[in-house]
DNA sequence: ATGACGCAACGGCCTTTGGGAACA
DNA sequence: CTGTTCCCTTTGGCCGTTGCGTCA
């Protein structure tokens, strides 16, 4: 005998029964963890099931030769753990385990948190609670659906959020006070400059950079216009807002600007909520309110930055410039920081990762101000006497600041969650490509055009850019693509595209309607730039000619488009500007560009579920490239083809559902072996002797194999049918030619009349009492009886309807003939006995009771209320005259209700009567 | 840190055309 | 004896996906 084993489908088979494998895996050292998984579950079984001594004796019957990893022969501490938490003491006998349910473990476990084994006592000091906490956790379907349903909400709050800000940037007196801040020569300077181009926008950027400060800590409870408004007066404000504050300035510029959200929503799929790290889920493990994109305007949260509150005040300051300093001030920064955090709370990894981020800013810093060739940007000391006169500037102003906005730093740098790339400003710039472009400006990070490091940056800040959503018009548009070139490793953790496409539809027609003209525009602006003598907004419709280089990416290869498809796509983008394209459709036709050409990932695992790309090795049993070309490249020595060469494979059978048959002579593409337990079935014996490679097999074939399917036509009015005496209906294209699928109820009953030869249709399967039961849906008839059936079932429907009407009629009629009887029966006793007769007999007693005996006859029932007379003692079995009867009460009859404390009377006639006792 | 690999568990798809007892 | 009705029981095996642990 042995404890019974659970099903294995059983979820959390370890959850009750061993509350101490997860927390032994997490003590165990890591050369024993090192067994592989395959004998963990039974190493699990194993040691639950006996203490030492049982286990030698228990070896030679059954699992010695199950254990590859020698378990038998070391008893480790982990070993040991495990059987005293079990409770096993050498007492502990086998007997006692017998019959005693896996379930009964956890109980076990509580009650024997100190055990004695050999004399020595083991103290626990974790409670059977944590170690259930800690054991690895499956989410649930149910789990998997919250999530789902948790991360759609989320993601519409952050679409509503954006739209909010959104519409704080049209905001008319923000534009025209930010309109007045810029300096008179920069404004000059943006005049001879009739087209956007990146130039242009790198000089406004580094001027409002010098203007603006960011900081960390969350405004007070405001709307966010007033927040914007206060960050315009004290130029300072978190990372939203001074990206919003930048598309304003854009906005009063005259310049197609957007703002741009990364949407950092939930996670779509179940967090371990029963992490084995705790302290790694408060990192990892953001709820939707922690979330760095705030729905709500949280009250005054001082910062309390990674960064912040390890460096000083002037390290902040030092750190907050280092994009502006050498590469080598900012690494002895860090390094000073790195001094410091040793002696202080932080974990290595946090200050790895913060380097990390400050590197990867400083050299991005650096790029844009060599591209931009910053007059005294070039080397480090001009840098610093620059920043000297910054922070001169500034000293005023930030020595009246409170201590929580004393922390403030010039720029984002050195804060992980301001230096993460999560709102920035997008700006038409026509000038740039020959179709004009979206340029990506993050002027919170000092981000020009560099739409490219986006993800790179996210990524060390342990964000992944899911959703990356422009706003303008009080629309919206998912412009991921742009931004996020590796979608295969975003693609899983994105809601579904059908949904949020459906969602996005109205709002990418109010974004492109803005963003196609300046209808956002307030009048307000319009009147700012007539002052300013600013050019009319020259981005109205943009005429442009469709590319050939389109055409000629990587996207062809590998898109599965045919070469009329791409020949129809030019016809509708014609290389000569016949054909007026809106910058929406455009910038689509470049984020699909985007979408077809994303470069082949290095890692296999990304090839399982790629969208544009596969490897063989990842394919399904039913699967197969074919052809095998056009070979894009190869990852870890395997070639890689299109996704669209991934061709399904399947049985002559299951093409026949579809309408198709194999050609002659066509072998079959691939043979699987039929399991054994498959291909037994119900007739094992038979099976015995076939020694099958052809029964055995499963023969598949590709579509490339097939032809439509050609069954036996309809001759003479008669149907063709399979053997049972049916048509199989999978599909229109299953019916034999010459026939038609007439899908009524009842109809067969009419072919069946008319003599008509028909054949019942059989749609399907479905399971009754565990085996399949054909459904059959209505008649397959030869083509030429079509009519005359439908006709004769429509007369005969007809009449049935009003054979139908007619019964219901009949029914009802003898139910009101029913309902009338008895009211007039009613009517007739309530005359005949009058107002004492059914009514009163009816009508519960109240009366106050003592249990005496003797008996106690009431003459008038209706006079016996409590009320009136309180001192009347009823006993156990009384008798009540009415009528003819005298009814008794007999004990045995009785029955008391505790709650309401009445007593009910039964007399053997039927008749009841109630009475409350005291 | 990342990817490869193996294992385990879960979920979903596929399966595919009754038969015996009681009763009229 | 024959035809009809009712009731039984609610699959379960396989495969793909996903998550986790371990190792390189």
């Amino acid at each position: 005998m042995r404890p019974r084993r659970r099903s294995p489908k059983r979820r959390n088979p370890e959850s009750h029964a061993r509350p101490q494998a997860s927390q032994q895996a997490a003590e165990r050292p890591p050369r024993m963890a090192g067994q592989r998984g395959s004998s963990r579950k039974k190493r699990t079984d194993d040691s639950l099931n006996q203490c030492p001594e049982s286990t030698s004796q228990r070896e030679p019957e059954e699992k010695r030769n199950d254990e590859p990893g020698g378990e038998s022969g070391h008893a480790d501490s982990g070993r040991e753990v495990e059987v005293n938490e079990r409770g096993c003491s050498p007492s502990f006998s086998r007997e006692d385990m017998d019959g005693s349910d896996w379930e009964d473990g956890s109980a076990q476990v509580m009650e024997s948190r100190e055990s004695c084994v050999n004399g020595v006592t083991i103290e626990f000091s974790h409670s059977p609670d944590l170690i259930r906490r800690k054991l690895p956790c499956r989410a649930s379907a149910e789990e998997k659906v919250s999530a789902e349903l948790q991360h759609r909400v989320h993601l519409l709050c952050l679409l509503a959020r954006g739209r909010l800000i959104d519409r704080a940037c049209d905001d008319s007196l923000i534009q025209a006070s930010l309109l007045s801040l810029l300096p008179r020569n920069l404004m000059e300077d943006i005049l001879d400059i009739k087209k956007v181009t990146k130039m242009t926008l790198s000089r406004l950027v580094y001027w409002f950079r010098s203007f603006f400060r960011v900081r960390e800590s969350m405004s007070a409870e405001k709307s966010f216009d007033s927040a914007l408004a206060h960050a315009l007066e004290t130029q300072e404000g978190t990372s939203e807002e001074i990206a919003a504050l930048s598309v304003a300035l854009f906005r009063a510029l005259k310049f197609t600007a957007r703002f741009v959200s990364v949407l950092d929503v939930i996670s779509l799929k179940p967090e371990r909520t029963e992490s084995d790290a705790p302290e790694k889920v408060q990192k990892v493990n953001k709820g939707m309110f922690d979330s760095p994109t705030p729905m709500i305007a949280k009250p005054n949260q001082v910062s309390t930055s990674s960064v912040g509150s390890v460096l000083s005040k002037e390290e902040r300051v030092d750190s907050g410039i280092c994009d502006d300093l050498s590469h080598q001030t900012c690494m002895e920064i860090a390094k000073t920081s790195d001094a410091k955090t040793s002696a202080g709370s932080k974990s290595k990894a946090e200050v790895e990762f913060e380097m990390q981020l400050e590197m990867a800013l400083l050299a991005t810093a650096f790029e844009v101000h060599e591209n931009n060739a910053e007059p005294g940007v070039g080397d480090a000391s001009m840098l610093l006497k620059r920043l000297k006169r910054l922070r001169g500037e500034e000293g005023p102003a930030s020595s009246q600041e409170s201590p929580a906005s004393s922390q403030v730093i010039s720029t984002a740098v050195g804060a992980s969650k301001v230096g993460c790339p999560l709102y920035w400003a997008e700006v038409y710039c026509s000038r740039e490509k020959s179709t004009g472009k979206w340029m990506h400006i993050d002027a919170v990070n000092n981000f020009i055009d560099g739409e490219h490091k986006v993800e790179a940056v996210a990524s060390a800040c342990k964000k992944s850019l899911r959703y990356v959503v422009a706003f303008a018009g009080n629309g919206a548009k998912d412009v991921t693509r742009r931004y996020c070139l590796r979608w295969h490793r975003i693609a899983s953790q994105r809601v579904d595209s059908v949904w949020w496409n459906a969602v996005l539809a109205p709002l990418r027609e109010l974004e492109s309607g803005a963003t196609e003209g300046d209808i956002y525009l307030p009048e307000e602006a319009a009147e700012s730039r007539a002052i300013l003598d600013l050019p009319p907004n020259p981005h109205r419709k943009v005429e442009l000619r469709a590319t050939r280089g389109y055409t000629h990416s990587p996207a062809k290869a590998v898109s599965g488009l045919s070469e009329h498809d791409w020949e129809r796509m030019d016809q509708e983008c014609p290389r000569e500007s016949s054909v007026v394209l809106t910058r929406s459709s455009l910038e689509d036709k470049e984020l699909e560009t985007r979408a077809l050409s994303e470069p082949l990932p290095t890692n296999q695992q990304a090839y399982r579920n790629h969208q544009l790309y596969a490897i063989e090795r990842w394919l399904t049993k039913y699967q197969i490239i074919y052809p095998k070309e056009p070979l894009l490249g190869f990852c870890s020595g395997f070639p890689v083809y299109p996704r669209a060469s991934v061709q399904a494979l399947k049985t002559k059978e299951k093409w026949l559902r579809e309408g198709l048959q194999i050609k002659d002579d066509e072998l079959p593409t691939k043979v699987l072996k039929r399991s054994r337990k498959v291909g037994r079935g119900k007739n094992q014996e038979s099976d015995e002797f076939l020694e099958d490679d052809s029964e055995g097999n499963i023969n598949l074939y590709g579509k490339w194999q097939t032809e439509p399917l050609q069954l036996p036509a309809a001759v003479n009015g008669i149907v063709p049918k399979n053997e049972r005496g049916q048509v199989d209906v999978w599909s229109d294209k299953c019916l034999p030619p010459g026939t038609v699928h007439l899908r009524l109820p009842r109809i067969f009953a009419v072919a069946k009349r008319l003599e008509i030869d028909y054949a019942p249709a059989m749609v399907g399967f479905e399971f009754r009492n565990g085996r399949a039961v054909p459904i059959f849906e209505g008649i397959v008839v030869c083509s030429e009886f079509k009519d005359v059936i439908l006709e004769a079932y429509a007369e005969g429907e007809e009449r049935r309807r009003a054979e139908e009407r007619k019964r219901n009629e009949a029914e009802a009629a003898s139910r009101w003939y029913q309902l009338l009887s008895s009211v007039i029966t009613r009517q007739r006793l309530n005359n005949r006995y009058g107002e004492d007769g059914l009514t009163s007999m009816q009508s519960s007693v109240s009366a106050k009771t003592k249990e005496e005996s003797g008996t106690q006859v009431f003459r008038n029932m209706t006079e016996t209320s409590g009320s009136e007379q309180p001192n009347t003692s009823v006993n156990a079995s009384p008798v009540v005259q009415t009528g003819d009867h005298e009814h008794v009460f007999l004990k045995e009859d009785q029955s008391f209700d505790e709650e309401s404390s009445l007593r009910t009377k039964r007399c053997r006639c039927g008749f009841s009567v109630q009475v409350e006792e005291l």
